[in-house]
DNA sequence: CGACTTTGACCTGCGC
DNA sequence: GCGCAGGTCAAAGTCG
């Protein structure tokens, strides 16, 4: 669709479903190291090869664009060696979880054991108490002037709700198909409205609506729903 | 008429 | 316990 053609898929933000203090995250930038404990632990509930994510950021890129719907490969493969991105933006979509990131990357490399992510075991614990078991999460950001952007689901929305401190509402949709309960957020980044973010919530149990030809090609990274 | 959106009310978790 | 903010529900409205 030529709505979502210009759509630029910056840079992500996943959560283990089974350990959610694990917490990942992906960049386009090739000269960003990769939190790798974290990550691999959230490609292995993804599907994607802890192997692929090991080596380099770039081997990581190619297992999510081989694994994406064919319309977001062609969103994001333009895009691909020139990303400019440094910088982790916070927004409301994923506050909760850039602070544990963050704390991830500035203590990844000198720390081991049982508290590789460099959180104090006290802050981890609060963390812990604080979140109720969640879906796994997905959350990215795109530059793109449709708030909703063609991802071969269909979504009915259910809610619309104002966020303190920004001037753009968030929406809620829900997968219309039976029995997904897959959920999803799309807001403004109030910072750059040009920016939505997009928070996928659950893992679909079936294949996208308009993309079953494609899902169907054989490859053992196919099983990524998204 | 069914599917979908809108929107105010309600529920729930969290910080103080 | 109270108030706030985020998330969800559901009735009413809209559209094809």
């Amino acid at each position: 669709m030529s709505t979502t053609s210009q759509a630029m898929l910056n840079q992500g933000l996943f959560e283990d479903q089974e350990m959610p203090s694990q917490l990942g995250f992906y960049s386009f930038h090739p000269n960003l190291s990769f939190p790798q404990v974290g990550c691999q632990q959230s490609l292995k509930a993804f599907n994607i090869p802890p192997s692929l994510a090991a080596d380099a950021p770039s081997s990581l890129t190619e297992a999510l664009l081989s694994s994406a719907p064919t319309k977001q490969r062609e969103d994001i493969t333009p895009h691909l060696g020139g990303a400019q991105l440094l910088s982790l933006q916070r927004s409301t979509a994923n506050l909760w979880a850039w602070g544990e990131v963050n704390e991830c990357l500035s203590s990844k490399r000198s720390i081991g054991g049982d508290d590789h992510l460099g959180v104090s075991a006290m802050k981890m614990k609060k963390i812990k108490a604080r979140r109720k078991v969640r879906e796994p999460r997905f959350c990215f950001k795109t530059m793109s002037e449709v708030d909703v952007l063609d991802d071969g689901y269909k979504w009915r929305k259910y809610g619309q709700k104002v966020v303190k401190n920004t001037q753009h509402p968030r929406s809620y949709y829900r997968c219309t198909q039976d029995n997904c309960r897959v959920k999803k957020r799309v807001e403004r980044l109030a910072e750059d409205p040009r920016m939505v973010i997009t928070t996928y919530e659950g893992r679909h149990i079936h294949s996208p609506s308009h993309d079953l030809e494609e899902s169907q090609a054989p490859s053992h990274l196919n099983n990524f729903f998204w």
